[in-house]
DNA sequence: AACTTTATAGACCGATCATTCTGTAATTTG
DNA sequence: CAAATTACAGAATGATCGGTCTATAAAGTT
């Protein structure tokens, strides 16, 4: 449906913007970092509007973790296709891995295994949704594994959470500085002496 | 030597056990998360002497991290021996930190690769205390690599990020809330999968 | 033009933040 | 005892926090 016609004053701002832009405030400086006001500005959005939208600072960043899945996660989890043998789909995984956790130097590492999983220590709705978050990833290698004829020693289902192991662990070594260069050599390592 | 007679007040609080307890509070609550009222409740200790003792809260924060290093990773390091064969160090290795990252409900996962890690986002301080964390047991894995005679593809260097990655992607399953019982299995998984 | 709807800017709220300061208690030294 | 030293409890500080509220502006509807 193409936009019913809207009474009222026009929006000052762009939804979708918003929300990218609230992801990288989260992502740049952690959920107790990152104030109302910070978000409002980044945003471009007044805090009336903010909160008429999303309520609260907590769904705010639940909305940012669903924004942040959709758009950088989902791109990645077609890297493992099956477009090619299964060490290629993952060397290209962990290769793209890499370069969502390097190519932006203000929000370095991953949003949900930094930020969120920080946040995870206090908040229980912000643990389940880390849960939440983990087991898709892990779910999604399980499948790509079980479709390969090769089939090493462990479950499908132990391999995936290894593989998923590695690549939150390359994540967080880019958010400590660690060069790409560095990081796409390890992604490679990970995926041939895995197999 | 021990212990200078002291002159002045006695202090109430013990050295010691506040910087454990410092340490819990960032562990459980992040570091923002831990407001000093908390610490110094948790710690036993009154604000002036917090501050005499560490500065402020930054330098605190660095010093629990150090504390937590030498009580909790230093013995996980030691776990790497060379006690027995290759694998069977890593399998003791993996063990240990899934103990670790497991064993108290609330303090889940690793304060380092979670707390830390969320932390680096903002402060550059932070940021390089992460990298010297990371690089310290990375050196020592590429050690235990070096001493075995097994020589799988790639260079120990890289293979040591490969097996520190899985390490940190494991504590960071923990603090979601998975069960030790699955990642010890996910952590044998790994020791054999990578040599 | 009058009414309804939506969004705006920004003041306001009480709570809490990290940090500093003040005055006092408890100890050793001389 | 007096002086020096160290640590204490807790008030005070100014800033900032998340969240709410009020008054107004800008649009469609009738």
């Amino acid at each position: 449906m193409p936009e019913q016609t809207r009474r009222g004053r026009p929006r000052g701002y762009d939804a979708t913007d918003a929300l990218e832009a609230a992801t990288s405030v989260f992502w740049a400086k952690g959920y107790e970092g990152a104030s109302i006001d910070a978000l409002c500005r980044a945003m471009n959005m007044p805090r009336a509007s903010l909160y008429q939208l999303f309520g609260d600072k907590q769904h705010l960043f639940l909305a940012a973790i669903d924004h942040y899945a959709r758009t950088r996660l989902d791109p990645l989890s077609q890297c493992l296709g099956p477009l090619g043998a299964l060490e290629e789909d993952l060397e290209s995984f962990f290769d793209q891995v890499v370069t969502l956790a390097t190519q932006d130097p203000s929000t370095p590492g991953c949003l949900i295994s930094s930020v969120l999983s920080d946040a995870a220590g206090t908040n229980p709705l912000f643990k389940a949704e880390l849960d939440r978050r983990f087991a898709a990833l892990e779910r999604r290698l399980s499948d790509r594994l079980s479709q390969s004829a090769e089939r090493p020693g462990a479950p499908a289902e132990v391999l995936a959470v290894v593989l998923a192991s590695v690549a939150r662990g390359l994540t967080l070594r880019a958010r400590s500085g660690a060069p790409a260069t560095e990081l796409r050599a390890v992604g490679r390592a990970a995926a041939r002496a895995f197999l």
